[in-house]
DNA sequence: GGCAAGTCCTGAAGGC
DNA sequence: TGCCTTCAGGACTTGC
């Protein structure tokens, strides 16, 4: 959001084009028309969801799903490839760029910039919301407490799993406890944590609520200084690659050593096991 | 063929 | 028996 706001903020989008009805949902029929001729007020985060605002009509609600990113280049950029990580093209920017695959939304503003909405797999979503109404569309009401603002407390976090005897890794990951984790914070943070992802929600709370409300913080500020994860597919809409990846102490880390008990008796290294359908990676020995 | 950064929907299970 | 809540798993799609 950082990456496109500096770039979009006070644009005025000259034009848009939208290159399929649907994305994980039917797509508005008027999006395209409401871009169009609008002036970019700025934008706002809730959760995994982007709202980007515009000067007197509704709100662009975004959501990047697994694969989705946001790509901007200018067109006075000259065509500049770069190799991301495991070899994925990262970006090309300048107007003069090949083409992008699976480029769903193309807006380019007056001030020469053109930003695609790219998104392999479709999972992710565009909607339009009323700006006064933003906080209670469908998928934004039931969102729990932001991260890294106020609300979100250790008294809040314990509230929010009290009586819950689903494990915590399911229960972090669920968007009503707290917004915005996704399967690689979640893993990490339960890590720094020292939370096996198997323990109960309901038996989270006390000492362990307070170890695990910091190192959600802490991992969130370090990713987000990072530049978030870059693994297959992601970029920022720079084209940048993310760096945090570089930091995992157990997400796709399977058979390597635990960094916090290296060659301890009885440490088996970081496990890989499967809860809801979802990959977790943890230190058996070290997150109890 | 299996797996992947997300999340809605459905059905099962259990409590009241 | 019926309603409600909670939870797990399937489904969606494309690329590696």
């Amino acid at each position: 959001m950082r990456g496109l706001a500096a770039v979009l903020e006070g644009q005025v989008i000259r034009m848009a084009e939208l290159r399929r009805p649907d994305l994980r949902w039917p797509l508005p029929a008027h999006l395209a028309a409401t871009l169009a001729g609008a002036r970019v007020e700025g934008f706002r985060r809730r959760g995994k969801y982007m709202l980007m605002r515009l000067e007197g009509r509704e709100s662009v609600l975004i959501h990047l799903g697994m694969s989705g990113r946001m790509v901007a280049r200018h067109r006075d950029a000259p065509f500049v490839p770069r190799t991301g990580p495991q070899g994925a093209a990262s970006d090309a920017r300048g107007h003069n760029a090949p083409p992008e695959a699976h480029e769903h939304l193309v807006m380019e503003t007056e001030g020469g910039w053109r930003v695609g909405f790219v998104d392999p797999r479709r999972f992710g979503s565009l909607d339009l919301v009323p700006r006064e109404t933003e906080d209670s569309h469908k998928l934004l009401a039931g969102l729990g407490p932001e991260p890294l603002e106020e609300g979100f407390t250790v008294a809040a976090l314990e509230k929010a799993l009290e009586g819950r005897f689903t494990p915590i890794k399911a229960a972090l990951l669920d968007q009503k406890t707290v917004a915005g984790l996704g399967n690689i914070y979640v893993c990490e943070a339960l890590f720094r944590a020292g939370i096996s992802p198997r323990r109960l929600s309901a038996t989270i709370p006390g000492a362990r609520a307070a170890r695990l409300h910091g190192a959600i913080q802490a991992v969130l500020r370090e990713a987000i200084a990072a530049g978030g994860s870059s693994l297959r597919d992601y970029v920022r809409a720079d084209g940048e690659v993310g760096r945090f990846q570089d930091r995992f102490d157990v997400y796709d880390r399977e058979g390597q050593p635990c960094r916090d008990c290296p060659g301890a008796p009885r440490c088996p290294g970081i496990t890989r096991l499967v809860q809801s359908g979802r990959s977790t990676f943890y230190c058996p020995k070290h997150q109890r």
